[in-house]
RNA sequence: GCGCCCUUAGCUCAAUCGGUAGAGCAGGACACUCUUAAUGUCAAGGUUGCAGGUUCGAUUCCUGCAGGGCGUACCA
C-alpha cells in the first residue's frame, strides 16, 4: 500500500529530530503532577501526555495535552524556550507524547495554562489522529482499532472506567459477604453448565480434545462439595453461537454459589447487589436505558413464568399446543413445527413478554426440562426453583436452587441426552455425579451477564460498546 | 444462515435523475508572541470497498464478492 503523504511528512520530522540528536522515543519521565491535580498555585510542574491540539502563533504556540485525568493547555514561547528548543517544538505533531516542565499561569481569558520551560519527546506519532471535533464515528474502525476510539471519543474511556468500577464493586460486595473468589478451568473435558455449542481445542502433550468452557458452573459446585461454602468467579465463558447486539463469542459472567441457600435468598442478594452497583456507579436508583426510564427501587416484582404469559398473552396452559401455536403465529414467530410446549411458550415469552419487562422483574418457576441443574419445586416436580431477572428488556441474571441429589441429577442428564443438538458433545459428566455422591450441600447459584449489566448502566445498545475488543471477522 | 441497509480524501461529511467528485478538520508553504473548533493567504490531497456487466461514458444502474450496521434465527 502506498504510504500516505501525511505519514511521509511525519517520518520526515522524525528523521530531522534524529539529525538534531533528539531521540524521538523517550524513556522514563518522572511527573510531579497529573493534569487534574494542577492548580493555579501549583509551583513547578512536570507532567506528561499526548498532544491533542496545536495552535501556532508565529513565535509562540498553544497546545492541548491530555493525560488520563484530563486535558490542559500548554504555552510554548520562543523567548522562554530559546531558539533551539523552539525549533524542535516546531517538529511536534498532534498525537506525539511529550513530557513537559514549567509553571502554571492563567491566560487573559482565564484558562489554566502551563508555561513550558523545557520538554522531552516521549514518543513521536507517525499517523494522523481522527478528526478533533467530530471524533471517530466509523463503528468498524472504532471496534477494530479501539485505541483510536479511546483517543478520539470521550465517552469510550468513560464506559470502560465504569465497567472496571462495576466489577470492582461486585468483588467488594461479595467479599464482604464471605464469598471466596476462585478460578476454575476454562479448558474442560466435558463442557457443562449450559447448553451451547462450545469451541474445541486440542492439547498436544495430552493428545486430547478440550472445550473452552460454556459456563463454570459444574466446577464451582464441585467446590461446594469441597466445603468452600461461598464461592464466585468473574471471568470469560465462550459460546460458539451467533454474534449480535447481545452476544459475543466470549463474554464475562459472574457465577456465585451460596451453600445452604435457595433461589429466594439469591433474589434478595441479586437485588441488593444491583441496586448498590447503580448507587455506587451512577449515584442513583433510576436509570435511563435506550429512551426508557428504569426504576431500580426495591422490592422488585416477582412473577411466575406462567403468570407473566397470562398477563401479557392471556394463556397459561403449556400443554395447549394449539392455542400457543395460534398466538405464536399472531406474533409472526417462525416455528419449525417440532417445538414442544415450552419451546413455543419460550418463543412467545421472548417476543412478547420480555421486551415489556422494563423495570426489574424476577420471572420465576421454569419448567424442569429446560433446567437440568436446578432443584424441583417441592409441590410441583415439573417446575424448578429458578428465576431469571429482566431489566430494560434484557436478560440480566439466571439463578436457581441447585440440584444436589446425584440420582436425580443423573436422570436429568439422561433426559438431556435425548435431545439432539449438533456440535454439542453428549457425554454425562460422571466426575461431577461422583462429586455429588460425596454430598453437596443445598445451595443457591447465580449467574449474571456482566457485559449486559454494563450495557444497562452505560446506556449502551450493543454489547460491542462495552467490550474493548469485540469479535469481528478478520479483514480481507 | 436469511432479509434490509451502508462503504466517497487520514477523519467527519457533501454531490451525481449516468457526463468523470467538493467542503471542514488534519497535513504542507507563508504571515502572526494570549489562542482555544485560533486566524488570513496559497498550494496539495481521491483507482468513490473489490471484481465483473450494461453504456459512447459508471462513483451513480445491474450482478457477484468482502467488511460493517440493523433485524431475524441459533445461544435451555
Amino acid at each position: 500500500m502506498e504510504e500516505s503523504e501525511l505519514i511521509v511528512e511525519r517520518k520526515k520530522k522524525l528523521d530531522e529530530l534524529k539529525e538534531l540528536g533528539i531521540e524521538p522515543y523517550g524513556r522514563r519521565f518522572t511527573c510531579t503532577h497529573k493534569i487534574a491535580d494542577i492548580k493555579e498555585d501549583t509551583g513547578k510542574v512536570k507532567m506528561a501526555g499526548r498532544i491533542v491540539a496545536l495552535r501556532g502563533h508565529g513565535k509562540a504556540a498553544f497546545a492541548d495535552i491530555k493525560d488520563i485525568t484530563g486535558k490542559m493547555q500548554l504555552y510554548f514561547k520562543n523567548d522562554i524556550l530559546g531558539e533551539e528548543k523552539y525549533e524542535i517544538f516546531k517538529k511536534i505533531d498532534i498525537g506525539d507524547f511529550l513530557g513537559v516542565e514549567g509553571s502554571v499561569f492563567r491566560t487573559r481569558t482565564g484558562e489554566l495554562t502551563l508555561r513550558v520551560r523545557d520538554f522531552k519527546i516521549l514518543a513521536k506519532s507517525l499517523r494522523p489522529l481522527p478528526e478533533k471535533w467530530h471524533g471517530l464515528k466509523d463503528v468498524e474502525i472504532r471496534y477494530r482499532k479501539r485505541y483510536l476510539d479511546l483517543i478520539a471519543n470521550e465517552e469510550t474511556p468513560r464506559i470502560f472506567h465504569k465497567r472496571s468500577q462495576l466489577i470492582d464493586k461486585i468483588r467488594e460486595f461479595l467479599n464482604e459477604r464471605g464469598f471466596l473468589e476462585v478460578e476454575t478451568p476454562m479448558m474442560q473435558e466435558i463442557p457443562g453448565g449450559a447448553k451451547a455449542r462450545p469451541f474445541i481445542t486440542h492439547h498436544q502433550a495430552l493428545d486430547t480434545d478440550l472445550y473452552l468452557r460454556i459456563a463454570p458452573e459444574l466446577y464451582l459446585k464441585r467446590l461446594l462439595v469441597g466445603g468452600l461454602e461461598r464461592v464466585y468467579e468473574i471471568n470469560r465463558s465462550f459460546r460458539n453461537e451467533g454474534i449480535d447486539t447481545l452476544h459475543n463469542p466470549e463474554f464475562t459472567m459472574l457465577e456465585a454459589y451460596s451453600a445452604y441457600g435457595d433461589y429466594q435468598e439469591m433474589m434478595e442478594l441479586t437485588q441488593e447487589l444491583i441496586v448498590s452497583l447503580a448507587k455506587e456507579i451512577l449515584g442513583k436508583e433510576e436509570i435511563n436505558y435506550q429512551e426508557q426510564k428504569i426504576d431500580l427501587k426495591p422490592p422488585w416484582q416477582r412473577i411466575s413464568l406462567k403468570e407473566s404469559l397470562k398477563e401479557y398473552c392471556s394463556f397459561e396452559d403449556f400443554s395447549d399446543l394449539k392455542k400457543m401455536k395460534k398466538i405464536a403465529k399472531g406474533l409472526n414467530l417462525e416455528l419449525s413445527g417440532k417445538e414442544n410446549g415450552f419451546e413455543i411458550a419460550d418463543n412467545i415469552f421472548k417476543k412478547r413478554v420480555q421486551p415489556a419487562l422494563i423495570n426489574p422483574v424476577f420471572i420465576l418457576d421454569y419448567p424442569r426440562s429446560t433446567s437440568p441443574l436446578a432443584k424441583s419445586k417441592p409441590d410441583n416436580t415439573k417446575l424448578v426453583e429458578r428465576f431469571e431477572l429482566f431489566i430494560g428488556g434484557l436478560e440480566i441474571a439466571n439463578a436457581y436452587s441447585e440440584l444436589n441429589d446425584p440420582a436425580e441429577q443423573r436422570r436429568r442428564f439422561e433426559e438431556e441426552l435425548k435431545e439432539e443438538r449438533e456440535g454439542v458433545k453428549k457425554t454425562i459428566d460422571e466426575d461431577y455425579l461422583e462429586a455429588l455422591e460425596y454430598g453437596m450441600p443445598p445451595a443457591a447459584g447465580l449467574g449474571i451477564g456482566i457485559d449486559r449489566l454494563v450495557m444497562l448502566l452505560t446506556n449502551s445498545s450493543s454489547i460491542r460498546e462495552v467490550l474493548l475488543f469485540p469479535q469481528l471477522k478478520p479483514e480481507q
